[in-house]
DNA sequence: GACATTATGTACCAATCGGTAAACAATCTC
DNA sequence: GAGATTGTTTACCGATTGGTACATAATGTC
């Protein structure tokens, strides 16, 4: 055991709750002082915990990455014996739970962020490290619908590039109209009729 | 003519520069400094002409909404003897003119906004003017297929509401991938891609 | 129990926030 | 030109921002 006063909180927890805090205000939309009051900490044990603002925000986005943006990846290609279209339609779906979901700030904390950064408002990291996660998203897509192209799921002249944009389209537009009220019934109307005319 | 000196800057010039401003660093990210720098003239000067920092986004916000994103409605309708499937597909490429422009901040105000909005970041009163535009924007979107429906451009099964919120998911994933950094020739094959394969 | 170590609470820092008072400069009406 | 009116400038206001020094409280090792 290491010496030392125990921590009074748990750090995930408050991790969590910071998340929230600002998928709901943004990055500059949330003061240190909102923090701590979610957190129910003071700003010494935020700082020694977590660094400053700009690292507690890096750690939120990328928790928020790992656990609720990550599991959908893999309804892309789980499970592969299932038709392309199936797919796509499960991880539409996966989506709209995401974005609109009674237990956390409607909408994608990503897209938000995306929308709030090449900005002054956000530390100059925060933007680039939100360049590079677009551009390997992009890249993985239209690898993925390259595998699927050579399995036979998808025609050989298809536009992959395009069809990746598309779906990217969706995506979050999906989040934008969850962020504007649409309800969760809306959003899975919206999928179907994706799914049926243009998958 | 009314006495007094003279304002040595011109007001609409000077909207649309604070219009610019707010667009790139959204509200809680815009200060006061950032304003009267763009506009090039002091505090006292701005509080005048413009009332306070709530007041001069909500103008400048009623700006983009009236010049960018009204005459996009417009193709919507017009020419009304145009089949309505090129119609919307020279809507969704106006959204792509205006949400990929090289002399104004990528991605759509309007959402960005939307994404800041619903809180503490944000005043209350222009939240509430959000979602009142919002309701709006639906309801007239359904109206006007409504019509199309019965002039026979729709099947008379079409789920217009389902339609209508599948519109406003490309428009704003169009505005997201802008944002993100899709290029315009990418989000014109997407707009061609969706008027052949779901409209 | 002494001591090193770590966390907490208080109280503070300079800088910036949105906003304004007051003096001065320019323009109109009469 | 006198006086009223309006805009600009400078200097300032209290509040809040992100961040920290320091004393104190609690835990481990020896």
């Amino acid at each position: 055991m290491t010496a030392g006063r125990k921590r009074t909180f748990d750090k995930d927890e408050a991790l969590v709750k910071a998340m929230h805090v600002f998928w709901e205000n943004g990055y500059s939309g949330t003061s240190l002082s909102d923090l701590t009051a979610a957190l129910g900490i003071n700003k010494p044990s935020m700082y020694a915990a977590f660094g400053n603002k700009e690292e507690l925000f890096a750690a939120a986005l990328e928790y928020y990455l790992i656990h609720y943006r990550g599991p959908l990846i893999t309804k892309l290609t789980d499970p592969p014996d299932a038709p392309l279209a199936q797919r796509l339609q499960a991880f539409l779906l996966g989506v709209v739970d995401v974005v609109n979901c009674p237990d956390s700030p409607k909408g994608c904390f990503y897209t938000k962020t995306c929308y709030e950064s090449d900005s002054a408002a956000v530390p100059e990291e925060i933007t680039t490290s939100l360049h590079m996660i677009e551009r390997e998203t992009v890249q993985n897509l239209v690898a993925l619908l390259k595998t699927e192209q050579a399995n036979g799921q998808l025609s050989a002249d298809a536009d992959l590039k395009t069809l990746a944009r598309y779906l990217m389209t969706i995506m979050t537009g999906l989040s934008v109209q969850a962020k504007n009220g649409a309800s969760k019934a809306e959003l899975k109307s919206v999928v179907e009729w994706v799914a049926k005319a243009a998958l």
